[in-house]
DNA sequence: ACCTGAACACCGTTCAAGT
DNA sequence: ACCTGAACACCGTTCAAGT
């Protein structure tokens, strides 16, 4: 014990951003202050400007970790299927599943919070996350089970679905109308691949 | 003239609406402070208190009035294009862009601004744009173009990926990879309408 | 009914000062 | 290097008061 420490934390970043995400998740961003992140961690609230340039850089971390966690629940459910139509299907259940699980998080990664310049390792974890659907795409093309349109096209038309999905579902404007997520994803993994598949059935 | 006003406007709660979304459009969802718009409109702050709830209920009457916009904007397309798979493609189209033309009022009306409890015209305008969508399916469907799976099921599924497409866009996540917009809109319109078509070509 | 003006409780950020 | 505490300029909202 008695751990020589400077001031409270060895890590105080990692703490701030740690706090942040359980922040927005259990009351939402709106909930996310400054003052209240450094009363949880016994801390100014002026301390995070030694970690941060200030709450926008917080936010644009909470995203850039936000991505990271969508890539490797999307890398793991293709990957759990051992890939093909399946491994492309789980993934569009992963994506939306992460969304609705974890609302906050997702408007921060997408709802003009955060600015780009702000974070290098947020377009980074962004474009790596969009990369796995890439790369899944690519490798059903060699199997020839899909067209051979651009792949980053291919990526972008499959995204925005499911993007959409996600960001209706967590609006609430889906479950008004008598909507089972789960079948509307359904739904849309089948006419996806009915669209881009070369079979002609 | 000498007109006998009472204090101000003869409609101050238009007024005030009026403004909101011309600061939206111009400077942003984050420029919009009671101040700002009492200030341009030569009136207290406060004032607005006596035609809303709060800024709130003002930003809802904003969502209101932009899904009464893009309405319009849908029905006018598909009817210009005289319906069919024209006029699907076209709604596409317009749905788009509109949504890149006033990312900041498109934001207000998804990005979790707005509590639909505040605003009973929010919900109705809402519904009123998404079946236009819905109405247009039916027709395709009644003329055997369309696959006959629920119209909800196939207008969320569509919707879903025009409002992916839509914030996406303007999040600037397809700009960075050497993107048109127009060729990801027209690639959806063709691979949804592959996915959706009766036909087997 | 409609609007004002002062006051209140918040917020992010700056900055001189402490260790 | 890291953190503090007071101060600053903002914000939405409340409320007693005016017409």
């Amino acid at each position: 014990m008695a751990k020589k420490r400077a001031y409270h934390h060895g890590d105080l970043r990692r703490a701030l951003l740690q706090e942040a995400v359980r922040i927005i998740h259990t009351q939402g961003v709106e909930a996310l202050t400054l003052r209240a992140v450094g009363e949880k961690l016994g801390v100014s609230r002026t301390a995070l400007y030694r970690h941060f340039t200030g709450k926008a850089a917080l936010l644009a971390a909470v995203a850039s970790e936000g991505f990271r966690m969508l890539r490797l629940r999307l890398v793991g459910a293709w990957e759990r299927q051992g890939g093909g139509r399946d491994g492309l299907d789980a993934m569009g259940f992963a994506y939306v599943h992460f969304a609705v699980a974890n609302p906050s998080h997702y408007r921060v990664m997408f709802g003009g919070f955060v600015d780009d310049s702000v974070d290098p390792a947020l377009a980074e974890e962004g474009g790596a996350a969009f990369q796995a659907l890439v790369d899944a795409l690519i490798a059903q093309q060699q199997q020839t089970i899909v067209r051979g349109d651009a792949p980053v096209l291919l990526a972008q038309f499959i995204w925005a679905t499911v993007h959409g999905i996600a960001m209706l579902a967590i609006d609430g404007l889906l479950d008004r109308r008598q909507t089972d997520l789960d079948a509307l994803i359904r739904f849309a993994n089948e006419r996806i691949a009915a669209g881009i598949s070369t079979q002609k059935a």
